[in-house]
DNA sequence: CGGAATATCATCCGATCGGATGATTTCCGG
DNA sequence: CCGGAAATCATCCGATCGGATGATATTCCG
């Protein structure tokens, strides 16, 4: 994880020498770093298998070779960085393929470039701040616990999180009610809380932030 | 190709005329349907209220009252809708504004009408395919209930997801012990289930799936 | 071996919840 | 003006939960 401190570094690919270089200047002079500068798909590859930036302005034609959309797709396999895409032109069938790789953002030539740094600021956010639900594992919920979870406690929660009551869980588990209770307690304390709907809110918040 | 009857409706919100006019007839001329123009935040929160569009493009300044990105903020809590910023000057604290209400896009003016449709295609296109949890929202659960919640229930069932007792929920909405109990009643009534926890289970998944 | 951690079951009690029933007030639309 | 929907409050009861305390069995590690 990157330090907040310093500022997100920014890879561009871009085959005009020309444009790259006044994109590259006006990523610096707003306080971005640039990571690299790229004239084709292959060399931003050979780049990002190097280094990940935290974000890819891509042009979408990229002279011979494949085109920025290519890489996009290449880039959503191998890794998971927001990208940019840049175009001169906009037709139907590009666009198509373009919107299938999920882009953070898409801006047409001529660059405004007020634009392009709102784009990326955006991007950067709605990237960080992509909610993705953890999945619900023991280690994910062990993670925040001062206290950890047993095995056993962890496979009763996982229910308890489903909705069930301590009587379904009798069924469930072949325990007593009993020893439903002397669990769900455990948990009570470790989670440091105090009825079931505050404990599955608990768990929804350390799965979802 | 898509015919014209489902085409995306799209609200402009633009405080000049000029302006919005040339968006909207740009708009229906690449296919899409104008849901409605509106010069100001209050005329847009209320043609909100009577019909939804797939999009919303909002500009940030919208002369008196309440502002783009304001209005932004209702749409995200009343609403679950795509939008895209249309803005003329882009100083740091409004971008911050902005990226807070997570938009689709953020176009600076002059309007390159090219990037403001692939911006559009491309925020249905995230927007439709978004796996992100649904926001908790009346609308999002009403439509999958028989019977609806009022507005009062929903209030309630907002905290309870949260994970309140109905001894907080009297202190929280200013009402009896006995009122709650009858509003959780409802709830219940209309959720077919019979505990908190299963409640909260139900609404989880009606929001993730 | 022996202790620590874990899992199991039990009893008791007060708090809270779930459910049924009934009542009043307010507000809105036909 | 009237009827229905919504919101409010009340009482009663059984079920379940939350919490405390204590006990036993098993497993695993030092």
């Amino acid at each position: 994880m990157r330090p907040l401190s310093t500022s997100a570094s920014i890879l561009v690919v871009e085959d005009e020498p020309f444009i790259a270089q006044d994109i590259a200047d006006f990523l610096e002079e707003v306080g971005y770093q640039v990571q690299d500068i790229c004239y084709d798909a292959a060399a931003a590859e050979k780049s990002l298998k190097n280094a990940q930036p935290d974000l890819c302005i891509l042009d979408v034609n990229l002279g011979k070779g494949p085109d920025g959309i290519a890489l996009a797709q290449k880039i959503n396999q191998n890794w998971q960085l927001p990208f940019i895409f840049l175009t001169s032109y906009t037709d139907d069938t590009t666009l198509e393929r373009a919107k299938a790789t999920r882009p953070y953002g898409y801006i047409s030539k001529p660059i405004n470039f007020d634009s392009l740094k709102s784009t990326i600021k955006i991007a950067l956010h709605n990237f960080h701040n992509q909610s993705e639900p953890k999945a619900l594992t023991i280690e994910n919920i062990n993670r925040a616990l001062i206290s950890e979870l047993t095995p056993r406690e962890f496979e009763l929660l996982k229910d308890i999180y489903e909705g069930k009551t301590n009587k379904q869980l009798t069924a469930l588990h072949y325990i007593s009610l009993s020893t439903v209770k002397t669990h769900v307690q455990r948990i009570y304390e470790k989670f440091d809380c105090h009825s079931r709907s505050e404990l599955i809110a608990q768990i929804r918040k350390l799965l979802t932030n």
